[in-house]
DNA sequence: TTGGACATGTAACGGGTTACATGATTGA
DNA sequence: TCAATCATGTAACCCGTTACATGTCCAA
């Protein structure tokens, strides 16, 4: 889950300094859903790791230029196994469109145009990764490992999901507003009332100079 | 993104104090893909909102005990617009599955049974995530937006796809390995002998006494 | 009368990013 | 020679969780 685990994982491709590292999540994380590290996470974590025994350093010349190469030791290699064999963690993903989405009636209903710009983002961003994608799986560049083609696939067809999702979410935001699905205790309009009470009485405080506190 | 915004958009349903909060996106969080949010950031947060003129608070009783109830101020309905209007950022997700399989063939590549196990949990966690959703959709009881239905049902469209591909990515495991997808500088195998002296060298170590360092 | 839900808080810690600092090499 | 890339690091900060502390009310 942690840095740590992913350093290891990548070491585990090549031995690579931590700029080589960075550059490598980089592109590896844009597809896997993770950004990227930053050195401020890295450096000192190779470190650690170097002190545990996990991996080992090599100073060496690499085109002209000294870098510093770490690859996994044996302890190294069983600790990333033993990571593996643990169960992952069921995902938590904060999509702040997602919440979004579940706040806008409430806060403002009235706007459903900024609404479809947002989703409108997210299909091409959704769409560009997509051909980014597409492009990397048969680059006849990259290592790709058997697993590693299975999960990309997965998601290519994630990703379309998204897509034909966001298509279809704008769709139905550019057809007239509808009532809600279900709200046995008129959750919705009293929100509505609130609303505009404070929106009232904060212009009114406003118009009079006065200060909250 | 932040909690603070959370806070704001849930207050936005209806006001609440703390603890409600706390259920609420326990509940809520649950289908949205956040986990829950704990008291030590909930209770400072709302002090700070309050200190910002955004939240209001109000000391009632409740069913016999006393609780400190916010609602969202002008200031605060403002806030939450704002933000709400903002683009929102592409998701980053670490799914640790997904990371495990992108690592397995360098580090574990003869043991797919584990991996298996691991994709069985998923499918079981997604199915019963599914299962969830599906009886809260019509449950009656809790209020339910146009936007809120429709963000429902994307998320059922991709657990419904997660399993799908759990259950695809299973049949293949069970298959005989196939070799990397593509592979132009013999990485893998590179690797694989990477690890096999790195473990045949801490094995001698060991056998010898031999302290790292 | 006791355990469990209700209810609120805080101090210490953890894990990460940001911003800053430094310097070597290379190609335009 | 100057900007870009390669390369490494650190200190301050941010945001959140963990663990702990405290107390009330209600039902079994």
């Amino acid at each position: 889950m942690s840095v740590k685990h992913i350093l290891l994982g990548i070491l585990s491709w090549r031995p690579s300094s931590g700029y080589d590292i960075k550059l490598e999540v980089e592109v590896q994380g844009r597809q896997m859903g993770w950004g990227s590290i930053s050195y401020g996470s890295i450096y000192p974590q190779l470190k650690k790791l170097e002190e545990k025994g996990l991996i080992q350093a090599q100073y060496t010349e690499k085109s002209g230029r000294k870098t510093t190469i770490y690859d996994l030791t044996g302890k190294g290699w069983t600790e990333l196994s033993n990571w593996l064999a643990q169960p992952p963690s069921y995902p938590t993903t904060r999509d702040e469109l997602y919440m979004k989405l579940s706040f806008w009636e409430t806060a403002m209903p009235e706007d459903r145009h900024t609404l479809i710009q947002h989703l409108e983002l997210r299909r091409q961003e959704s769409l560009a990764l997509l051909e980014h994608f597409q492009q990397w799986i048969n680059n006849d560049r990259s290592a790709i490992s058997e697993m590693g083609k299975i999960a990309m696939e997965y998601d290519q067809a994630r990703l379309r999901l998204d897509i034909e999702w966001s298509d279809r979410i704008i769709e139905q935001l550019k057809q007239p507003a509808q009532p809600p699905h279900q709200d046995p205790n008129r959750l919705f309009e009293k929100a509505r009332h609130r609303r505009k009470c404070a929106l009232q009485q904060d212009g009114y405080k406003k118009r009079n100079g006065d200060q909250p506190q």
